[in-house]
DNA sequence: CTAATTGCAAATGATTTGCAAAATT
DNA sequence: AATTTTGCAAATCATTTGCAATTAG
């Protein structure tokens, strides 16, 4: 894998953030820096990060695809409303260690844990009486 | 909800399948019986289906969603290479128990538990010697 | 009779891809 | 110089939606 300046700045607007990004806004904040970025470029970039092991993608249903660039194994609550994503430290519930190498004949190569709620931003505010 | 035979055939296609069909092939199943139904019905009664809790869908990454007819908790097994998912009877690791209604500031409506591996079928066979 | 449901086709939205030009080693 | 990477635009793929016709209650 070469170097680029779209790539370093791609990957510094994932890895910097701990707010799991959509593609779409690495996209903007990448082109703060290069305005000539294009969106294909975004996707190439983070497809390769993938695979390289360097973040890992977060799929949500019916949305955009996050990324996360916190590799320790931690889970995370998706908000159902907004698609935001909030890591949920380890060791709340059985969030921790390792998957078993073999289930039910497939080879486990890692364990996903997600909680679906209500954001706090989202939360239906209560009208003060 | 009124009652229809495309919806009945679709509700059958989902229920009676242990293998978490994804909307095309629920299609195709329905066709067998009712060559007329289209594609949008199978997907408008599927989101009715899952709005009022009668199944379950999952996400994948890079895929079609897949739909689950079992509501009991359980974890699933995804193959990354063909999409498949497999049940993953609970209580093999923390796939039981209620999630906690609160986490982080996020009122938690549900938990999945996710392992991502290679099924037996995409497992690459050793060479025999 | 009235409202829900359907088939069809077109629209949408996220992601991917072909290709020639530009950048990296 | 050889190869990778990029920008752009067009292509894909899954899913959604508008609408007039059909069907259920």
């Amino acid at each position: 894998m070469r170097h680029s300046e779209p790539r370093a700045a791609i990957r510094a607007a994932v890895v910097g953030e701990a707010t799991h990004p959509t593609a779409a806004e690495i996209h903007a904040r990448v082109r703060e820096q290069l305005p000539r970025v294009s969106l294909g470029t975004v996707y190439r970039n983070l497809e390769l990060f993938v695979r390289t092991g360097e973040i890992r993608k977060l799929v949500a249903p019916g949305g955009q695809a996050r990324y996360d660039a916190d590799l320790r194994p931690h889970a995370h609550a998706h908000c159902v409303r907004c698609g935001r994503i909030a890591d949920v430290p380890a060791g709340r519930q059985a969030a921790g260690g390792s998957p078993p190498r073999r289930l039910g004949g497939f080879r486990i190569l890692s364990l996903r844990i997600e909680y679906l709620g209500i954001c706090p931003g989202c939360a239906p505010r209560r009208p003060r009486t």
